[in-house]
DNA sequence: TGTACATCAGTGAACGCGCGTTCACTGATGTAC
DNA sequence: TGTACATCAGTGAACGCGCGTTCACTGATGTAC
């Protein structure tokens, strides 16, 4: 009989291990099933075996422990788009293999939203305090994070002369919001109701259109010539 | 001097008139204000110049008013996207008339997007039941709601010979998504340190692409030079 | 036209909840000698 | 190799907050006679 009732965790030891990492693991995890909102100090600290306020010696407030979840959050993402780039046979045909790319980072985009929605939802919550610097940080395995791979795709589409040079800045705006946005109306809005294979279906034509719509049209007519 | 300190508002009736209206339009504002999560009874009521528990006599729980508020939200999206509609000039051309009308539904999307981002948020906040019949209701002054008048746009596509009668199936889902990615990059994503002007010319670029991406190839090339 | 009464919209008080955060502390760990 | 001590990670207790929701009530309104 200890003197307090239970010490909530089979923890031995006074001190943690680290601490900082379970949290952050907790806070993952908690965002996994519910979304930003689910990130709490109070949750985290819970399932970490420790006191509450024992959080503040890793992380300034609770925002600051989601904001690690956010770059977290991202990062995973990031990695899901590099497993379907690395899924591509290597081919001589630039175009084929440039459009491969924009497919993958899109599949990869989408897949990520599905099976983690509210990892998807955390990634693109906004901080408290909305500064941040939109595009830095939240690498994948390879270094870039999701914006860059998919910058990386688009440079190929020049290569391969498919997209002329003066179109392509800012072009991963237009891309991105297209998937974006089916992701959004899959995993909270009206299509989450369809069936997976109806949903893959949708990206597939929706990266139909993205392609078709973003080169020139002796492109586009070269696009619909290759999907054949 | 009355029994209590002060009875918190100027109502002087014992009877508020029309609290279920009162507590529908404080919870308009607070959507308005801070989308989803701000739409409390407690503040609803307060405003209303009421007790908290009155609520309970015009809404069954918090989720109740938040759904009436989110039905709300949806109409005005409806009716921004009529605004634009009704801005048009009706012209003989039917595929000029068609790629308008597409464009305008963009438009007075984004546009409510942009200037009631809190609401735009809670008309495409999930249910607490994820339950609900996904396309029904939430009609604006036509009568119609914003997917319908999407669908509306479309079938002009069709009726002009620009987009094939095969491909106008789901034809929605492909523009929404794309559009409706935007909007959430420009309100919640990194494009909200975009300028306005900007923001306007990816949209632009955005319903080409889309223009471009939904027809046939040889539509394609016509929307490009009427692009001109 | 006047009166008795049923209805029911809003009151008043209270509940339990989980949250973020602050404070003074304690005791395991690692370092200096 | 052993001991004194500083460090600082985690404890224990508590705070105030706003929330949704329940209960028994009261008194203005409208209806039946």
């Amino acid at each position: 009989m200890s003197k307090t009732t239970a010490p909530a965790a089979q923890r031995s030891t006074y001190r943690h291990g680290d601490l900082q990492r379970a949290l952050l693991d907790a806070g993952i995890d908690l965002a996994r099933g519910g979304g930003p909102a689910a990130v709490t100090l109070r949750e985290a600290t819970r399932r970490a075996g420790v006191v509450p306020n024992a959080a503040y010696r890793h992380y300034a407030s609770r925002d600051a422990l989601l904001q690690a979840v956010r770059r977290a959050a991202l990062a995973a993402l990031a990695v899901a788009i590099e497993d379907q780039l690395a899924r591509l046979r290597t081919t001589a045909d630039a175009a084929a293999s440039a459009r491969a790319s924009l497919r993958a980072v899109g599949s990869g985009y989408l897949k990520f939203a599905r099976t983690e929605p509210g990892l998807f939802r955390t990634a693109f919550s906004v901080p408290d305090a909305l500064q941040g610097a939109a595009v830095a940080e939240k690498a994948g395995a390879s270094g870039l994070n999701p914006f860059q791979l998919l910058g990386a795709a688009l440079d190929r589409f020049v290569d391969a002369g498919l997209l002329p040079p003066q179109r392509r800045l800012g072009a991963e705006y237009l891309a991105w919001s297209a998937v974006h946005g089916l992701a959004m109306l899959i995993i909270d809005g009206p299509l989450r109701a369809m069936s997976p294979s109806q949903q893959t279906l949708v990206l597939q034509r929706l990266l139909d259109m993205v392609e078709q719509g973003l080169v020139t049209p002796e492109g586009a007519a070269a696009v619909t010539a290759g999907r054949k």
